[in-house]
RNA sequence: GCGCUCUUAGCUCAGCUGGAUAGAGCAACGGCCUUCUAAGCCGUAGGUCGCAGGUUCGAAUCCUGCAGGGCGCGCCA
């Protein structure tokens, strides 16, 4: 309908010798006297022409063809024109909602484009905690928008499994092993903590005692494991059971944790409605000599150059604050080399963007990736870094204090257990993800109308409860016949309800174009509160036929679209509540 | 110090990328269940949109400066 009026009032445009500039648009109106549309088109022009913008509005309004959907067009306010629509132009939108189903308000904007999101990426080295869980709610909306918007959307996890990180925590599983297996060993303080480096270790005792070592001479000539020195002290002792396991039997023991962590978290994702449909090893990208290829690669486009003995990368060149290191002095590759290879074969399976879901501490680490991807594709859009900011947990009044290390963290599953996948869900993408979250436990459990989700779902309930009673009060109810005896929806609460339903189409493409699964949150709610006060207001199973078809057909729509809107966000519509 | 970001009602936050009288929820106060789920609805009260300039028909929104909060600034990952 907005593209129709646009034609018209470019025709009247013309018609008057203006070209219409770029600020010009035709929005929903929020007050109801300002009729269902306006254009600010003659504000807008209004310097251009030297004229007083009313009096633009009024020429352009004289120059207006009619058109059978529009009843009336006011010029208003400062110089806006307001167009009021016919009553029929709604019922059109309320069979397309319906017969449309789940599809209403996808979009073939983006058809054949093919996106990659990237998102949680969590060290395996333990569970997802509730700070993970926010990536993984909003990345996982983005796949969702994304799609709707038409995109070929695909989720990918990068499993970090060539690191110090994941030496250490084999290190700690097998130190576990070695303890419960009889050795004297002093756990070290910079060691992963949690109860499942416990269970791992029983685990893999379970499968072999071959991996038992005298452990004393282990912790001779160590560094002291304190604030100074603790992480050679750590490193020691790495060095010290590569050795005294063999390079592949601390392999073994490495591999057997990270199949047992990555296990748990696509467990843990799976429960948590998130879909992964690849998972992309670090290891795998540095065995493949990809970071070879991106080196020569960036070399090839003169980006990198030698100082100090070390292969650097001039990313300043491209808005970071200062260059990078890509080969350390020493020859081994760097993090951010890695990182660079792996976008590099990200880019080369041929998707048109790239989506990263990162979380905040990584903020300084954005411009270098967008440099190295803008640098190896001379294009600066194709990649998309979106940042997702902590979380504080609020349990009775009080924040949760949280550190992986210390084990002291509150896990993904835990939330799930607590709140449920709903709540937990909708809390997540409630706020904007680059703002800090803090996430009211209390509020989310609570099954009052405190809670927001409970709001939406409630809606859908309800309406899920009003056909149930029709069946049980014995009435009739004729989709394809009220379809088309829509004439008695003409109270305030309809027609403001059928206005709200008519900007879901563009309110989807909106969120999914800024990457914004809030945008759908703050939909839903507004839609349930028009339909709450539309319930309070008028009794749906009327005497009446026409009059009880018209109304449920309504309830059909908003059905569908409450339907939509929660699966955008990964959050189920109950029948019941 | 430099960079990014934020500051809107007592609290937590929206504000449709510059529009018409600033919007919710919680908290407070007052009403509405013999009728489709009261997990709901209606109403009252609550604001110098951090401060000061600027841009223009028009600013919470854009620009500059200042104040305050958060994060980041390794040949770590």
């Amino acid at each position: 309908m907005k593209d129709t009026l646009q034609a018209l009032l470019a025709q009247a445009a013309t018609q008057l010798g203006i070209s219409p500039p770029a600020g010009a648009r035709i929005e929903s109106t929020r007050d109801p006297e300002h009729g269902d549309l306006a254009s600010n088109l003659a504000l807008v022009c209004a310097k251009q022409l030297g004229k007083p913008p009313r009096a633009v509005a009024r020429a352009l309004i004289e120059a207006l063809p009619a058109h059978p959907a529009v009843t009336k067009v006011e010029l208003a306010g400062p110089g806006f024109i307001n167009f009021f629509l016919s009553n029929t132009q709604y019922h059109a939108l309320l069979r397309n909602i319906v017969e449309q189903g789940q599809n209403f308000g996808c979009s073939k904007k983006y058809q054949g484009k093919r996106v990659l999101v990237e998102f949680v990426s969590a060290n395996p080295t333990g569970p997802l905690h509730v700070g993970h869980g926010r990536g993984a709610a909003y990345g996982d909306c983005l796949a969702r928008l994304l799609q709707a918007a038409g995109y070929s959307v695909e989720a990918e996890y990068y499993v970090n499994d060539a690191g110090r990180q994941m030496d250490i925590l084999a290190l700690s599983v097998w130190l576990r092993y070695q303890e419960q297996a009889g050795e004297m060993i002093r756990f070290p303080s910079r060691a992963y903590q949690g109860g499942y480096v416990h269970e791992s270790a029983q685990r893999l005792a379970a499968k072999t005692d071959a991996l038992r070592r005298p452990a004393a001479s282990l912790f001779s000539d160590l560094p002291a494991d304190d604030g100074e020195t603790g992480d050679a002290h750590l490193d020691g002792l790495i060095a010290g059971a590569k050795q005294a396991l063999g390079a592949p039997a601390f392999a073994e023991v490495l591999q057997h944790v990270l199949d047992e962590q990555l296990a748990g978290i696509a467990e843990d994702l799976s429960a948590f409605r998130v879909n992964m449909d690849h998972w992309a090893s670090e290891k795998a990208v540095v065995d493949s000599g990809a970071v070879n290829t991106a080196l020569a690669e960036l070399a090839a486009g003169k980006h990198t150059y030698t100082r100090d003995g070390a292969l650097w990368f001039a990313s300043s060149r491209f808005g970071d604050d200062k260059d990078r290191v890509l080969l350390r002095a020493n020859g081994t590759a760097t993090y951010f080399a890695n990182d660079i290879a792996y976008h590099l074969a990200k880019l080369q399976r041929g998707y048109d963007r790239l989506i990263d879901v990162w979380g905040a501490d990584h903020h300084g680490y954005v411009k270098r990736m967008a440099a190295a991807v803008e640098a190896l594709t001379g294009q600066a859009d194709k990649l998309d870094v979106q940042l997702v900011q902590f979380v504080s947990l609020l349990r009775n009044g009080e924040k949760v204090s949280m550190s992986t290390r210390a084990g002291t963290y509150e896990t993904l599953e835990d939330l799930r257990q607590e709140v449920g996948v709903d709540a937990a869900r909708y809390f997540y993408v409630m706020r904007s993800n680059d703002q800090h979250l803090e996430f009211d436990l209390a509020l989310a459990t609570q099954k009052s109308n405190d809670n927001p989700v409970y709001y939406v779902q409630y809606a859908h309930a309800r309406i899920a409860s009003v056909l149930r009673q029709l069946h049980d009060k014995g009435l009739s109810f004729d989709p394809a016949l009220a379809a088309h005896q829509l004439d008695l929806l003409a109270s305030e609460q309809e027609r403001e309800l059928q206005k709200f339903l008519s900007r879901y189409a563009e309110t989807v493409l909106a969120a999914a174009e800024q990457l914004a699964p809030q945008i759908i949150v703050h939909y839903l709610r507004e839609l349930a509160e028009h339909y709450h006060r539309y319930y309070n207001s008028a009794v749906f199973l009327v005497e009446d036929d026409a009059m009880r078809g018209a109304r449920l057909y309504l309830n059909l729509a908003v059905r569908q679209i409450l339907r939509n809107g929660l699966d955008l966000l990964g959050v189920a519509a109950p029948d019941e509540m």
